[in-house]
DNA sequence: GTCTATAGCTTGATAGAC
DNA sequence: GTCTATCAAGCTATAGAC
């Protein structure tokens, strides 16, 4: 995202990387400034209020992430056809760009989704912007979801998405806990690890609801 | 936890309550001391730094879900004996404590455990924290699973027991996201629902890697 | 667009009377 | 244990010069 080093990008760089560390009521406009190397009054000038320079920086990746998910989960239907695309295939296009991003991405992106994580389990910050961002791209996912598994309870399947929503942005956190209990074995940061064993899990818990409420 | 009306647990009560609305950086002592209906110097004098007061919110319901699920999962595996004790217990063992106290126990509960979302997932605080108080507990959990599935892979326990991790807490976190999803099909506060699913989802992703690695 | 200066408020923490 | 009073520091946000 270091596209051009514009006085914006400086101010969303920075405030991105320390949300991700303190979250949004841990850190300071001027601290924003300061790590941006920029005058405070130019936050305001640029952005408004606090909370819109966070929503700006939800917002710029938000676009870039949605338009890979989407194209993918297309690309795995369009192949199917005229099957339903399989469950696995289903997931991986939910999970790919956002792991690689992480992976790969350079510590901007690590930042951004180490944000997601945070207030996806937010309860005053959770409910309003991951709705506003993600439930579009959430519904065209459960959507094919149910279409490979049309003999399931769609409040099983609406679970099932919440368990995948929670495993995958702890995954983002940044947290070292599974490090420390795996006393260095399984580091954190390394996201081909999950991204190889994330989709098996969630596949393999979304079949255990294939046809349980047929009794 | 209304124990005795005590200063103490008026000022843990109320600093519960907002921490778990606005996390640990988003609600000052004064915040606490108005919600308690208490003079703001006597957070200092029973507790010191804000900090503190945070810790002891954390400590004072950790000790009594730990002694809770160590309990069930003694008790699943004496009955299994002398085979190791079915994944599926081993799993709801872990997760039955927390899910009927969140449900059952009223809103400091409720509280609590958003607060323990918020934090499974920061950055910050999540490491520091989780570390201190729940690892020797996922320690004994993680070795009754490893008990139970002998000829897997250590390094794909410790990531099912990450995602795992994620899924529970996530559930915790008093977000309405999934209730919006669904329209209102899955209310977020039916725990009910989540701990007849939960179990069986996370114990089929576990059983994916029963012997993936035997190839 | 950038900077200085500052208004007006809230913060965490404590000293000292009762 | 409780309260009043207060400090120094930090905060958001803006007005106005350049």
């Amino acid at each position: 995202m270091s596209d051009k080093k514009t006085t914006k990008n400086l101010i969303l760089d920075a405030a991105e990387k320390l949300f991700a560390a303190r979250g949004f009521y841990g850190v300071s406009i001027r601290q924003i400034t300061t790590e941006a190397s920029v005058d405070p009054a130019l936050a305001s000038y640029h952005f408004g209020k606090k909370k819109d320079i966070f929503d700006a920086v939800m917002l710029r990746r938000a676009e870039i992430l949605n338009r890979e998910r989407i194209q993918m989960l297309d690309d795995c239907i369009r192949r199917a056809k005229p099957n339903p695309a399989p469950l696995n295939e289903i997931i991986d296009a939910f999970t790919h760009a956002l792991l690689n991003r992480s992976n790969k991405g350079g510590a901007g992106w690590k930042s951004y989704f180490a944000i997601i994580a945070q207030i996806n389990n937010h309860a005053e910050l959770g409910g309003e912007i991951m709705t506003q961002y993600f439930d579009p791209l959430a519904k065209k996912f459960l959507s094919a979801i149910h279409a490979t598994m049309p003999e399931s309870n769609p409040e099983d399947l609406y679970w099932c998405y919440h368990f995948l929503s929670g495993a995958l942005t702890l995954t983002f956190s940044g947290t070292d806990r599974i490090s420390n209990l795996s006393n260095g074995l399984c580091p954190a940061s390394d996201l081909d690890a999950v991204h190889e064993r994330l989709v098996p899990f969630i596949t393999a818990g979304f079949e255990a609801f294939k046809a349980k409420y047929s009794n």
